[in-house]
DNA sequence: CTTAATAGCTTGCAATTTGCAAGCATTTTG
DNA sequence: CAAAATGCTTGCAAATTGCAAGCTATTAAG
């Protein structure tokens, strides 16, 4: 099966991302994490996608437990958890990136500007960066509706 | 919703592409197809995930019908087909190397090898050459088992 | 030419997962 | 204290998945 070609990429090992990522919603939360802020339960409800509550919660329990985002209970509303990506959460952002990029080239119905196409074709490290410290900076605030 | 940053990437269209690759087996397809050089329905069956036979026949009709594979008669044995990655499925490869450099990373049960550690970590757009270059002169070989 | 084997599916059916609606506990607001 | 909001959980119907069996077309063997 292995052949002897020094270059040969032969293990690629997918299984673990899509155990836990592998469904039409885990990618989206984290997208609505990463892009729109959202960091609250009704946030993600209110969606644009719109989730169903019960598979919202197994989602956000499972990406918990494999440590892709922490909850935590807001500081400033009792009634309310907060959810943050972790380290091995924002790692994500060039697989997301990379899945944008693709997206906005083959489907004809987005449009993507021509700057982020141009960051995510000329500059991808750097959009990755903004992305995470973007990210970075504007969690927990106290309103990002 | 959207702040006057210059910088902020807020769209990220991520539906298109997990539309077509939202679920536990089309990656893996592709993957195989990449990695393992499967051309064959039987190669995919064969393969160590074990994908359920109607499930496969879905799956390769809807990445056909997004355009992401072709389909023909083997020239050789006429009772056989021959899958192919078109571009579009090629233009995948950043988004699987990105996936499988998080899982290599991340799962402590995946042994990635410290040259392809390499490649993915200082040379990503050389891995996704290889790989690309890799995959084109080696399909329609007569025999990859 | 007949029979058997192989590849690529399709079909039927049980089991799992999803989606929707309703309900419930806790916290905050009036 | 009552009402509303938030973050879930539960029940149930519908859709999807997984397994086994079967079916068709092509090739191989006798």
């Amino acid at each position: 099966m292995t052949k002897n070609n020094t270059y040969k990429l032969t293990v690629c090992p997918m299984t673990y991302v899509l155990e836990i990522l592998g469904d039409k919603w885990s990618f989206l939360i984290i997208r609505d994490m990463l892009f729109k802020g959202c960091c609250r339960y009704k946030q993600f409800i209110d969606s644009d996608e719109g989730v169903a509550t019960n598979i919202l919660a197994d989602r956000l329990k499972k990406l918990t437990k494999h440590g892709l985002i922490t909850q935590c209970k807001d500081p400033e509303n009792g009634r309310q958890k907060l959810y943050h990506l972790t380290e091995k959460g924002l790692d994500l952002i060039p697989s997301i990136l990379q899945l944008v990029k693709w997206s906005g080239h083959y489907d004809c119905n987005t449009v993507l500007s021509e700057k982020i196409m141009h960051y995510l074709n000329e500059r991808f490290d750097e959009a990755v960066e903004i992305v995470r410290n973007e990210y970075l900076n504007n969690r927990h605030q106290p309103d990002q509706t």
